[in-house]
RNA sequence: GUGGGUGUAGCUCAGCUGGUAGAGCACUGGGUUGUGGCCCCAGAUGCCGCGGGUUCGAGUCCCGUCACUCACCCCA
């Protein structure tokens, strides 16, 4: 029998994986550019972490989790998202105590049992990031100056920033029941899905497709205009901010985050490249989220990237793969060969990246490997160099062959790269 | 959970109105008894997703099933 990945899990293939850690590599640089350090949680934690965080009522907690029950019936959950994983280790570890303002960042992958599509899969990758203890617009701005940044400097071309506010505890829940009863007035009007939301997650009628629900949505309340003056203050402080640094930007009174801890500022950076999923990266700011998982009073910002979205948009522009071996060996006959695995094996402690045919091939086949693998030199030894103790190099882009000596090959080859 | 599309060689795919399989790329060997990319020649590889049905005969038609994929829902 033959086995193969489960749904929605996918191997990273060597050829992918110089992407991967060049987006990696990039992100690490600017997060520390920006003062924000690596955490790791695990992967698994308790369920109620999630169910609190999350929301109990959000298609994640309800219908997406990957749970399973541990000897003392204690439900555990492979994490759907990291921030839930790093407020918890923000308040277990007491990371507050040195600094109210941590700045944090983790990549790694989650899960999600949901239908895979285009950029969707059961196991995919985020790269996080969370900045805790600043409640202001500036922590806002920086977060997503950082968000954008890293975006253009991994080669993105045209990103889209869509901002919201969703207003605070105070005021979100009366827009809520003004947005309800605009909803309950002309119910009929709308289509099933809508009529189910109007209960559930009257938001997120905002988002329907169906045309005629985007024309009865057209006048209804919009939550800019109920937010608070604390709320409506921090929403246009962050916008001069950002204006300040040269980010563009639109508001979208409409968007709205599927998880219940976000407050105040949201955002969501899009492509149009992107079929259905067209979020690249999420994220908004959850101020009452570290209090309610039994931590201080901290209010926090943070964001998630979808790695395969943001490779997928790469493709074309970026291709990093991993490079050829510095040296190729090939040896002719037996006596050569025996000297071409000891030679291979002694450049390598010296920190060259030696390759060599394990078996006995024709040069022919040897040179052929050492072009496949990229080999940038080939030294060919047979009888006649072992004899003479010269062997060749050869340079594989200029064609280009010189003798070496065989007794001081570490020092030839050294010279030669 | 619901709908559409697609399953043929390692990969990308062709196969007309039914007559038990093909191309390109890749791979191996040779042309060069010791020299890669280009060219030429040769070779290996398939339960045509799986099961059933119609038929003298099914990759092709019908039914079922599974997988993949796109979309809805929702999210990164």
């Amino acid at each position: 029998m033959e086995f193969s990945t489960i749904k929605g899990f996918r191997d990273i293939l060597p050829k992918e994986v110089g992407n991967w850690h060049y987006l990696e590599t990039t992100a690490r640089t600017i997060f520390k550019l920006f003062g924000f350090k690596e955490i790791r949680p695990p992967l698994l934690e308790r369920t109620e972490l999630f169910s609190r965080s999350i929301g109990q009522d959000t298609d994640i907690v309800s219908k997406e989790m990957y749970t399973l029950t541990d000897s003392k019936g204690r439900g555990m959950t492979l994490r759907p998202e990291a921030t839930a994983s790093v407020v918890r280790a923000y308040i277990q570890n007491r990371l507050y105590q040195d600094d109210p303002v941590q700045k944090l960042f983790t990549i790694g992958p989650m899960f999600r049992h949901e239908r895979p599509q285009k950029g969707r899969f059961r196991q995919f990758h985020q790269i996080n990031a969370e900045l805790f203890g600043d409640g202001g617009p500036r922590s806002d701005a920086d977060l997503i100056h950082m968000a954008m940044h890293l975006l253009t400097s991994v080669g993105l071309v045209g990103p889209v920033l869509n901002l919201n506010s969703l207003g605070c505890e105070k005021c979100r829940d009366g827009f809520r029941k003004e947005l309800k009863s605009y909803l309950a007035q002309r119910i009929s009007a709308f289509c099933g899905d809508c009529q189910k939301r109007a209960e559930t997650n009257p938001l997120r009628v905002f988002d329907c497709k169906v045309d005629t629900c985007k024309e009865q949505i057209m006048d209804a309340p919009s939550i800019l205009d109920y937010i608070c003056e604390d709320c409506r203050e921090h929403f246009s402080s962050l916008q001069g901010y950002l204006k300040d640094l040269g980010i563009p930007f639109s508001i979208n009174h409409r968007l709205v985050r599927g998880l219940d801890y976000y407050t105040r500022t949201c955002f969501e950076i899009q492509s149009d490249q992107l079929g259905a999923q067209n979020a690249v990266i999420g994220g908004g700011r959850y101020d009452g989220l570290v209090k309610e998982l039994g931590g201080p009073d901290h209010p926090a910002i943070g964001f998630a990237i979808g790695v395969e979205r943001l490779l997928t948009l790469l493709e074309g522009i970026v291709d990093h793969q991993t490079g050829g071996p510095d040296l190729f060996i090939a040896g002719i006959g037996s006596r050569a060969e025996e000297k071409v695995f000891h030679w291979t094996n002694i450049l390598r402690r010296s920190g060259i990246c030696v390759e060599m045919e394990y078996g006995s091939k024709g040069l022919k086949a040897q040179m052929k490997k050492a072009d496949r693998v990229g080999a940038k030199k080939v030294l060919i030894v047979g009888d006649d160099e072992l004899a003479s103790g010269k062997g060749i190099i050869r340079d594989m882009g200029a064609k280009i062959q010189t003798d070496v000596d065989l007794d001081k090959l570490e020092e030839e080859i050294k010279r030669l790269l």
